[in-house]
DNA sequence: AAAATTCGTTCTATATAATGAATAATATAA
DNA sequence: TTATATTATTCATTATATAGAACGAATTTT
């Protein structure tokens, strides 16, 4: 339940629902809906403000990495790259690195009329 | 703008929005708002089916890019990956560990006959 | 001691997320 | 052509996320 994570989160900072609202943007009310599992369902905005004000990536409050395993377990290319990058040296490593932006470079610059024609 | 996106993984599945109703639970007069970027503030459940419908982990949609920064500055390639796979999707996934496989080879870390099984 | 802050909660109000049905638009078939 | 599916949009409605107070209970200050 993300209402447990962010009263965690919340408690180690040692920060009050009021400190909290001014760093985050949302309402103390809110807050305190969320933190009681109230309001269980936030929108990616809130999500996003409550990563900004606890400076933590959304993926902590969200606590997705389970779910990624039984999303993706149609293929073992996540478990198989995890398992060999283990075993690489630096310059492997490196390589390995600049291929991954290409990767992610080719999805951004496409254009989806180009991209339609060759599926 | 997570509309473009989800219309983009639509038209690359080829698939009409009734379809993409059926297999992520979402009706769809909310999808079309989605992708006509009218409803620009999903909740985490709505992303959730999205990603389940896609088969593709949530931040694939939500294209968020905190802690970047942070990674970089530590030049840290290993961190730098394990930190961006978490947001391919299973073709790019594929493609990643083709590649892997080819860096393995080069050092023959992997004998030939192993790794033509991963291809 | 009271008075003033600060705490978290509980109300009410509003914006909008999300649904379901009807509609228009476009294709497919008879 | 006419009819029948299937497309995506629009409209009306419900549900709920979120805000903005006000509230009593603890603290802190004077």
């Amino acid at each position: 339940m993300i209402g447990d994570r962010v009263k965690e989160m919340r408690m180690k900072k040692q920060l009050s629902l009021s400190e909290l609202e001014e760093c985050t943007g949302i309402t103390k009310s809110y807050l305190s809906n969320i933190e009681r599992n109230i309001s269980t369902n936030p929108t990616i905005d809130i999500i996003q403000k409550l990563a900004s004000g606890f400076k933590v990536h959304p993926l902590v409050l969200l606590n997705w990495k389970e779910g990624k395993k039984e999303l993706q377990s149609t293929n073992d290319s996540l478990e198989y790259i995890k398992y060999r990058i283990n075993s690489m040296d630096n310059e492997q490593l490196r390589e390995l690195k600049d291929y991954v932006s290409v990767i992610e470079w080719k999805r951004r610059k496409i254009p989806l009329c180009d991209l339609i024609k060759f599926i």
